[in-house]
DNA sequence: ACATCTTTTGCAACAAAGTTGCATTCTTCC
DNA sequence: GGAAGAATGCAACTTTGTTGCAAAAGATGT
């Protein structure tokens, strides 16, 4: 069953705006990972540019997202499970899937990340990893 | 032993000129990944800015550098070992570290990404893999 | 070394992306 | 419902990235 929107904004102890719902519902609607442009396009005629960034800013803190890494230049966003830790930095474990023909991003929740082995002297925080490559759908 | 710029440059068949050189040779004296921001504060008495874009683009199309994803929104590059392909998408198969108190982002050569199986019908083209943590000389 | 052809660069102008301050509006909580 | 606090919209701005075109510099033959 998935989440109402302020369902999770109460849990965060967000207040209950019109934005923020819709901006939540857009995430739970599509399924996959948006970039801030994305949601522009849905959005932009309800609310202000600056009115997204800052949501978006806001959830991300929260940790009701999670920033997804890219060698594109753009940040994608997606909603975090249940796992995350309410505030802040938290340690996603599963992997991201980048398909090459939709372009769609998506969290990958049943592929952990394997474990890897630093050099001495490193110390490590967290891992992020995207894999490239044709999605279910697209084959 | 560190390869020259020029020779770089030849191998790929590429003009030398006066901002390839500098801008390779801010990469290898560097020694980790760099933002167009970092070459720019370096270069931008000596090069125009649209000509750092253009010569980032060249090198990453034939294979000089790579780029690193991140997830604040800043792609970093860093100059590929030998074993890259020299033309297009090339698969570095080390992992990037990212050090969250320097702030330096570095290619550990020595730390090869591990194999992961992807869900029943997922092809892979391509594994990115970014660790967050405290390097060696920050401890 | 020189002339020629090709490639690269700088400039200007522009487009897109992201940020900040402040007044107004909306939420929350009593 | 009203007061206090938080979120939003607007405007202005900074930063980042792109494009076209003329001038300059590199490569190649002789």
């Amino acid at each position: 069953m998935v989440k109402k929107s302020t369902d999770i904004l109460k849990q965060s102890g967000l207040s209950i705006t019109a934005g923020r719902k819709s901006i939540l519902d857009v995430f739970i609607a599509s399924g996959n990972a948006l970039a801030h442009q994305d949601i522009e396009t849905v959005c932009s005629e309800q609310f202000d540019r600056v009115t997204i960034y800052r949501t978006l800013q806001t959830f991300l803190e929260k940790g009701i997202i999670h920033s997804i890494p890219a060698t594109d230049n753009i940040t994608r966003y997606a909603l975090c499970s249940e796992t995350c830790t309410s505030s802040g930095h938290h340690h996603d474990n599963h992997i991201h899937f980048r398909c090459e023909k939709c372009s769609k991003t998506l969290c990958l929740d049943e592929v952990s990340i394997p474990a890897v082995k630093l050099p001495e002297g490193y110390t490590l925080h967290e891992i992020n990893m995207v894999v490239n490559g044709i999605c279910k759908t697209c084959q």
